[in-house]
DNA sequence: TGTTAATTCGCAAGACTTGCAAATTGTTGA
DNA sequence: TCAACAATTTGCAAGTCTTGCGAATTAACA
C-alpha cells in the first residue's frame, strides 16, 4: 500500500475527497501487518478519533480495495484487510486466529488435475498451523480459541 | 460420502436418528459435485418433501460434516458443501461461480517463505477461472454474475 | 467565499447461520 | 406391540457481518 502522503495524492487525483477519517485510516493501514478486521480498525481508529463511525471504516477500506491499495481477505468471519499487495498467501493460527503473509515461489506453477475446459487464471492458498506463541504456549497451558 | 445406506447405518451407530429428512438429504447429496449451499439442498428438498425446514437442512449438513462425510466449504458468501471428501481443492468460475474439484498432487509440498516458527498443518487452495462454458459463451455474448 | 459533489454517520435492512423451546418421532427394551 | 425417552424437526428470534439510504456536513476548486 501507498504511503498515506501517496494516497492523499492519489485519492484526490481520483476525485475522492481526503477527509480527516480517512488520513487517520490511511495511519492506521500504514505498515501494518495485523490484517484487521473492519471492526478492530475502528476500535483503533475510534480512540484517536472518537465518534467516527463503522460506516465510514467500511466504506474506506472499499474505496482502498476499488483502487487496488488493499486486499480484502476473506479466511472465513469478518473480512481482514491486507495493505500488502504484492502476490502473497496467508497461514492461519488455527489456535489464536493470528494471519501472516507468506509468499509461495511459483504459486502460479502448481499443477492441477480435473479441469477440463477451465482456464485458471489466480490461485489463493491458505495454510493452517500452528503460530510460535501458541506453539510454545500449548506445552504448558490452554490456548483460547479465536 | 458414504452411500445413503451406508450413512444409516452410520448415523445409528453414531446414536443419531434416521429420520426421512435425512434420507432425503442422504440421496440429495449422494454424488453430487454441484457444490450445492444449504439454500439450494433446501430448495431441492422442498420438491420432494413440501415442509421440510431450512433449519433441518442446515442441522443435517451439520451433523454429516462433523461425521467427516461432508466437507464444508467457504469461498465467501454463502458456505457450499462437497460429498467429496478426497484430499482435493477448488476453482471457482469468475463468471457463473460454478465450482469444481481439483486435484493438486504434492500440495502439501508446496514450499513456503516467511513463516518464522509457524508449522504448517493443511493447505487449503482455491483456484479462480474461466469454466468452458462460460469461456465459449463469452465471445458470443454477455455473461452473468453470480 | 460560494458552489457543488463527495463524504460522514446512524439506522434500517439484507444475507447467512445458529440458539431456543415446544411438539413430534425414531429407537430400544420389555 | 407398546411404552419411555432421547433425538429431531420446526418456526422464530436473534446474532454476525456488511451494505443501502438519506439528511446533514464538508472538502475542493474557481
Amino acid at each position: 500500500m501507498k504511503s498515506p502522503e501517496q494516497l492523499v495524492l492519489a485519492f484526490r487525483e481520483a476525485g475522492l475527497k481526503v477527509t480527516p477519517q480517512r488520513q487517520l485510516l490511511f495511519r492506521l493501514l500504514h505498515d501494518n501487518t495485523a490484517h484487521p478486521t473492519a471492526e478492530t480498525l475502528y476500535d483503533v481508529a475510534s480512540r484517536e478519533m472518537p465518534g467516527i463511525s463503522l460506516r465510514t471504516v467500511y466504506q474506506t477500506l472499499t474505496d482502498l480495495a476499488a483502487m487496488g491499495e488493499l486486499q480484502h481477505i476473506d479466511l472465513g468471519g469478518a473480512a481482514r484487510f491486507d495493505p500488502n499487495i504484492d502476490d502473497h498467501h496467508h497461514i492461519v493460527c488455527d489456535s489464536c486466529g493470528e494471519v501472516r503473509d507468506v509468499y509461495v515461489p511459483n504459486a502460479d506453477e502448481i499443477s492441477v488435475a480435473g479441469l477440463a475446459g477451465f482456464s485458471v487464471q489466480s490461485a489463493r492458498i491458505v495454510f493452517s498451523g500452528r503460530c510460535s506463541t501458541c506453539t510454545s504456549a500449548s506445552d504448558t497451558a490452554s490456548v483460547q480459541k479465536k
